[in-house]
DNA sequence: TTGACATGCTTGAAGCTTAAAACATCTCCT
DNA sequence: AGGAGATGTTTTAAGCTTCAAGCATGTCAA
């Protein structure tokens, strides 16, 4: 089906735009932006925090990349960071309580955005609209895994 | 619903994931990137060419953002740059021979690439989704349009 | 135990991206 | 015609992102 085309070219507009509204209210908002919001969530979820290639994999970002995040979120004193007692090569992220206030906040006011963004559709459709990209994972797992093999 | 985030989650990482394979395929097969990519695919639906201003509406970026990567693409021969004649403040820009013949072979790539990544998906569901995410963008207008005015 | 390979992290170069400032040109009202 | 405001483009600074190279540490099998 050449449609194929169409339909991913909708998906990747549809969230497109549902990204550049979050980036805009989480930079008007909170002066922050949506990588450094990812990154606080992802700790937020791990009361014994993460090493850095655990963030990396969650966040699915390369770890270069991680190693400056965090570098930018401990100075703002958002997050601390400590030697893995386990394993002498890791460095384990956590959130300060300054960085677990203004998860909280910024948090909260995410979850009412996307809410809002999502307002628009009805429950039906949510529901099936999840259903979907559940199956679309799925079957990704299938193209995506044989070049790693 | 406190299931919307969820459902964000999901449409975010289902796009994150298939975003990302198409951009590995794009640098292992033709040495390129996805914004090069998209412009060329936007001046190829533009016989006359496009104004910078029509390809950063297309593609959804700042118009400083395409003056970089119209330098490279014009850099690499792909793309020529000529002042509009209808408007001295205007640069059109335009596929090249080379550019028009580089389009081709990534696009008829891209278009397989994507076929296989959602051959797992039936027809029905295919259509569905393609009819809910509509069905999502529409609703969008209504959240992010207020802002604007 | 020791060497080969894997894993964790950082660095550097290059490219992508934005916001904001600056400047040129255009439009349109009076 | 003049001028106010809109539009088109570039530039700069800062941040995000990847890839590849390099170093430290860990694992495991011979």
């Amino acid at each position: 089906m050449a449609d194929d085309i169409r339909l991913w070219l909708r998906m990747l507009t549809a969230t497109t735009m549902i990204e550049a509204e979050l980036r805009r209210r989480l930079r008007a908002g909170f002066n922050t932006t949506l990588p450094r919001f990812d990154l606080l969530a992802a700790l937020d979820r791990a009361p014994d925090g993460l090493t850095m290639a655990e963030v990396s994999a969650r966040m699915m970002v390369t770890n270069g990349n991680v190693t400056g995040l965090a570098a930018r979120l401990e100075a703002e004193g958002l997050i601390a960071r400590r030697p893995d007692p386990q394993d002498r090569r890791a460095v384990r992220l956590r959130l300060t309580a300054a960085g677990k206030r203004a998860f909280a906040a910024q948090s909260a006011a995410h979850a009412q955005w996307v809410r809002e963004i999502f307002s628009g559709l009805a429950d039906g459709e949510r529901a099936a609209l999840h259903r979907l990209l559940g199956r679309t994972k799925d079957a990704l797992r299938g193209t995506i895994q044989e070049e790693a093999a």
